[in-house]
DNA sequence: TCCATATTTCGACGAATGTCGAAATATACA
DNA sequence: TGTATATTTCGACATTCGTCGAAATATGGA
């Protein structure tokens, strides 16, 4: 992965409607979002989320399909994983006990059971 | 970890100058490296690296510690953990191999061995 | 074709951000 | 105490960013 790449990605990242955003469409899966039922779920008006999205897909932490009239927006989660990388190029150099616990972290939020509330949403 | 402390760790880290600077001191370890050789290494004028460290730590993705005339950071990586749990949150609801590569790239980056082509530095 | 719905694009405005020069602070040492 | 080095703080400047209203585009259905 490119500096200016992992860059896009952690500024589109580093906003609190694109943040939301991101985190409402992992949680949601591989299905994804129709942008209107986002812009409800998350009190935005359409044409700020509009952009926001744009943000969101051009940094490759999205993806988007039409559906008809609506076009449904899915995080991608190798977005993360390579941003991951990125960041922890080169870390531990032969002293594993230093990233470690990164490693730990992503196992243990990768499998943890869903702590939300409302059941899943439905296929 | 709350919100506001992902964003101030997102776009702390959104900026070419404290990327670069941060990435720096994952390579360099636990030890960390003294501001001047930072900005000396990274080209950076002396205050404007100051501003950037005095972000980073704010957003607690760096420590600092003074000896004598010189003041060493160092990346804390515990930062990128929380980062992690944070925004995977709830990610995979009961379909763990859609979150999988995360944890993959985690072990992966983790205990790579070095790719640069200067020896590590010596403890 | 005409209309309603879903989403995006455009243009403008205020707020936040990064960089720089100059000055201030902190430490070490003679 | 005085001086040199390391780092930070201050103030100003141009640039970038997020939001909003209004208008445009795309799709589906009557």
């Amino acid at each position: 992965m490119e500096s200016s790449a992992a860059i896009d990605r952690l500024s589109a990242l580093a906003q609190p409607g694109r943040l939301d955003v991101f985190r409402l469409l992992v949680r949601a899966g591989p299905d994804g979002i129709p942008a209107g039922e986002i812009a409800a779920t998350l009190g935005l008006a359409p044409n700020t989320l509009s952009s926001q999205l744009a943000i969101l897909v051009h940094a490759g932490l999205l993806t988007s399909a039409r559906e008809g009239r609506v076009i449904r927006y899915a995080a991608r989660p190798e977005a993360l994983s390579e941003l991951i990388v990125y960041l922890m190029d080169d870390c531990c150099g032969g002293r594993p006990e230093i990233c470690r616990p990164v490693e730990e972290a992503a196992r243990a939020a990768c499998c943890a059971p869903p702590k939300s509330k409302t059941p899943r949403v439905r296929a």
